[in-house]
DNA sequence: GGGTATTTGTCCGTATGTATG
DNA sequence: TCATACATACGGACAAATACC
């Protein structure tokens, strides 16, 4: 047999790796039989114009492999393979990332999820950071505490306490990377797989995904001016149901105290557990706050889902659970053996900012900035739309709903981006897709200044009422 | 003739003059009698993991001061020397460099997991930190891209295919923040819940947790010499395995050529997934690493998960998974309503860490470093225990275990503990903790010193072997 | 068929370029 | 700049297996 290699010296790639990789590729392919002989060093070495030591190299590293065998002073030879042809060689296909620009200009997006960034505190944050990186330098190396660093939680529980009514211990706080992490440790917890879970319709989407991907069926509860019916719930079989009582997602309405009760209740007789999310409930624009809905329970069967991501950054990856003193067990028995996820420099960074007071600095300064963000909109729809549009869910959050008679979605959505705005169809969050209320449209305005959301409202204007002035 | 130096690369003086100075003095002295030959330069530098050069200075420097003559292309032998002893060695005093503390507070604890930061580089790390904040301010705010910023994941696939012969594109890879959520992130994907996981045995616990509380049913299947029992596994129905074929945890072996085929070729006739955790490659201590089993994939049937957490540290919570790509797409279809869960600050810092070339840097200085510790135990332990333990898994990794024939595992750790010593019982890592091999004990030698580990093995001596010298 | 020349893997010391601090 | 350490390359020496007369 001839076997032919080509060693480039000029390559980069130093000579006998060249060689090795030849050999391997070619044993792969199946070009070289099992058991057959390879070329002797010497011979390979006068072919190829190299040494012998050059091609040893390369036969040595096979042989660590177990691609070769040695029968010293004999030869080498190929390992016997079970089935290599398993392995057809392809090119490697190196492509090159592009990110295809697209689409018209956008002036104006309404979308949820974007956060105001120009009076992020980053002077501070970045002092919260250097903190950190010098103060706890060695501990950052670490695996740190399994529900997250102590005197984060503390701090967590203490804030909570202050500004949510929640009465907690640190010990019953869990960090997590994000709500969504949150309900992957929930469905862990209580092996949920297969099992019934009571779900808002509509809800969160990003939650309703979790569940699915872990096996749960979604029993879809309706959702009516209170809240969350708790009557639909107790006719499904679900043990488990989540709720967003504080700022109903998408809808925006406050479960009413009689509702909250009767929740509570529920969980009660039935031995099963509500999950409150609390997204959002730092942002209320008119009223008392509503203390949450854990902050009410006395049978631990409240466990509640916290984040930064709209308080502070989405970016940031920071969230935490509260689970109820009777659970920690089971908690501490299925989770034994898992790492805390959330970055020890996230951590004490968070930790060293609550300290300084900056973080309530910056979540009053914040809360301002979105009320006005809010009035600005509130106001220039009505203005804007007058009778022609309603708005739904105006009571909290950084989004609302527009129920827009004239038009149905799509074209609703059509006529903005035309004009360089983005609405959004809020037809995911329903279990259903199809039940989607035909006329509705997601707008959030935590991402666009004052100034931005009012131009951005007289061109939806001028797309859904065009000549209407 | 047996002989051993110990050379430290942490002390000021080179390691050549080191090697030079045991010589010099082992030669004075006539512990090797006249015209033997001493070991060649590679036995040497393989012996004591330093290159062939340093060891041929320290030669060299021997040949030119006479106590050495060189037979070319045959060895080195010593001068015939007439009277030596004319020259009383004097010991060196080698001021100790003292515990001040000697109370039983001091621990040595070979806890595996822990790493060394002693070399730690802070500077550049706060450099790409400060670099992420000061360049992608905004973007740090936001949720960036869900299966990571795309120039990280470019990065990685190009790490991959240069340190661990995987060919991949930036597509194919999604970060995550450890490991375990890596493992839960594939129970969902294939919905795992109820169906039968192929999983080495002894096997990491911490991933058959994740397993076991998405409702999978842990299939032990045995690991002999050659790594994972493919006909074992042949004879369950699992269809989705996990495996440890660079370094299996915790016995250490590396997965044979032939049995990495047979692997495959199991996954091709099942049409069933290979899961492969890479978690230590980057510590091989002898030869060159053996590349990924997921680099011989070609059929698309081998998800490979990486981390950062050995490599770099725990601490900074940064794990990957590369899936085929004929996966992607029930990826995106399951997963498009997930946030990415690595925050956006780690992302940029580690970007701007690898792009700097300090990431390259410090793999290369920690993997010494390990090296050197590794050796150190490995040189500490058989001088300490000789026949009397033996050492399983020492190719690679940050641990090893120690067989002691002569006693159970309780009263070892016990008894180490009395002597203030840490080491740590395996059992937890079989699926039958029963069935662990009852004189086995785990050290792992990450978060020690040279010094400590030498002081450690030798209070382990005495706790086991008391009154042996 | 037994000695011999050749081939073989494996070992040996060495030279050069380069990365690091 | 300079010392140190390593990766990559080189050709010679040797003993055992093999081929050949």
């Amino acid at each position: 047999m001839e076997l032919t290699f080509f060693i480039d010296k000029t390559l980069p790639e130093p000579m006998y790796i060249q060689l090795y990789s030849s050999f391997k590729r070619t044993i792969e392919t199946g070009d070289i039989p099992s058991g057959s002989k390879l070329p002797s060093i010497r011979q390979l070495s006068a072919q190829l114009n190299i040494s012998r030591n050059t091609v040893e190299a390369a036969y040595q590293q096979l042989l660590a492999e177990g691609y070769l065998i040695s029968k010293p002073k004999s030869g080498l030879f190929t390992a016997d393979m079970a089935d290599m042809d398993l392995l057809p060689y392809q090119k490697p296909v190196h492509q090159e990332q592009e990110l295809s620009q697209t689409g018209p200009e956008i002036r104006y997006d309404f979308q949820y999820g974007d956060i105001s960034s120009e009076r992020f505190p980053f002077q501070a944050w970045k002092r919260s950071i250097n903190h950190a990186l010098l103060e706890k330098g060695e501990e950052l190396l670490l695996y740190g505490d399994k529900q997250g660093e102590a005197r984060l939680r503390c701090q967590l529980a203490d804030y909570l306490y202050r500004a949510r009514g929640l009465e907690c211990n640190a010990d019953n706080v869990i960090l997590t990377t994000g709500t969504q992490q949150s309900i992957s440790l929930i469905c862990q917890l209580f092996s949920l797989a297969g099992e019934k879970i009571g779900f808002e319709n509509p809800g969160y989407d990003g939650v309703r995904a979790v569940f699915e991907n872990h096996g749960c069926k979604i029993d879809p509860i309706s959702v009516k001016d209170e809240g969350l019916c708790v009557d639909e719930l107790e006719k499904s079989n679900a043990k488990i149901v989540y709720v967003t009582p504080s700022h109903q997602f998408p809808l925006g309405m406050v479960m009413s105290i009689q509702n909250r009760l009767k929740l509570l209740q529920w969980a009660s007789k039935e031995e099963g557990y509500v999950i409150e999310d609390d997204y959002d409930s730092e942002f209320r624009y008119s009223g008392q706050p509503i203390p949450s809905l854990k902050g009410m329970d006395r049978l631990g069967r409240v466990i509640y889902l916290g984040t930064f991501s709209k308080a502070f950054l989405p970016g940031i990856r920071l969230s935490y659970i509260v689970l109820p003193k009777s659970l920690l067990g089971l908690y501490r028995r299925k989770f034994s053996a898992y790492n805390q996820p959330v970055s020890q420099l996230i951590q004490h960074a968070m930790s060293q900012f609550i300290e300084s007071g900056d973080f309530d600095r910056h979540i009053k300064r914040i809360r301002k900035i979105y009320q006005d963000k809010h009035k600005t909109l509130i106001t220039s729809i009505s203005s804007s739309f007058g009778e022609n549009a309603k708005i739904i869910g105006e009571k909290a959050g950084l989004h609302l709903l527009l129920d827009i008679p004239s038009q149905g979605r799509e074209s609703l959505i059509d006529s903005a981006v035309k004009k360089s705005v983005l609405v959004y169809d809020p037809a995911k969050y329903w279990t259903d897709p199809e039940s989607c209320p035909s006329n509705l449209v997601l707008l959030g305005f935590g991402g666009l200044s004052r100034s931005e959301i009012e131009a951005g409202v007289e061109l939806l204007k001028q797309a859904w009422f065009p000549g209407s002035d």
